[in-house]
DNA sequence: TATTGTTATACTCTATAACTATA
DNA sequence: TATAGTTATAGAGTATAACAATA
């Protein structure tokens, strides 16, 4: 068994999560990027500005991700009232139904990939992968 | 401090990874997927077929990319001579630089995500990534 | 003038289907 | 006929730059 080194076990790992994750959205006829967007405005509409801060892109880059969401029916553009300037988002009832249930299935399938370990240690990596996530990028918990 | 499940955990993990990584293709004018390809040939030429088993992609979609990659001059075709339709993909000095480049930053500056965990947490981190990434992928060690 | 959001354009990545050349 | 690889086409994602409307 050769010896890996921390960054490639790292890579290693963030790989197969994000193909687990890849699949399950697929499973739902979603992208990663429009479950993600799902997520973050199932609870309550929200500003794009704010959204793609949260999101980290740029304010087009979001604008064009929303087209193709709101092409789907899954999110619709809003306008604010107060500040004509401002959009807000918020999820259709499909997109609230799509998000909900891709949240529930990375719940049920992601920490399969985690079965080989023993549960002392699912519960080790568990813990430490919430730890450094929170860390480098706080306020980030999303399907 | 909420509580975050095991799926969620993995996710958050996965993308502060991926982030990183991104980054530091950027940093050497790489994308990750050519990164990657470049990682695979770097010491010795593979097959067409094979290389895109290897990562998981069809292999039209491989032959594309190396297209791009090839553009750059970052790899470079060649014939097999025995078997006529075999193509092999070798690293040019420039893509081999490139590679190590990469490879270097990956191994220096990856593990940092981790720096806010002790010694014994991140010794803990790297064994359990290093087993769920071999388990669920095996024989794949690249930046 | 500063801020909010969009449009235009370009490039990367990946997928499906149809294709060429060799075996 | 089967295999190795390519080409055509399309959609998703993201980036930069230029733009429109509102404050």
């Amino acid at each position: 068994m050769a010896e890996q080194a921390f960054g490639e076990a790292l890579l290693g790992l963030s790989h197969v999560i994000q193909r687990r994750h890849t699949q399950i959205c697929a499973d739902h006829d979603l992208t990663p990027a429009q479950a993600q967007l799902l997520c973050m405005v199932k609870d309550g509409p929200r500003r794009m500005a704010e959204l793609a801060a949260s999101l980290g892109m740029a304010k087009n880059a979001l604008s064009q991700l929303v087209d193709r969401t709101e092409r789907r029916g899954l999110v619709h553009r809003e306008s604010d009232g107060n500040d004509r300037r401002v959009i807000t988002l918020a999820v259709t009832a499909a997109g609230k139904e799509a998000a909900e249930a891709v949240h529930a299935d990375v719940a049920r399938r992601l920490p399969d990939l985690a079965e080989g370990l023993s549960p002392g240690d699912r519960r080790q990596l568990h813990g430490l992968a919430a730890s450094v996530a929170a860390e480098q990028c706080p306020g980030r918990t999303c399907s």
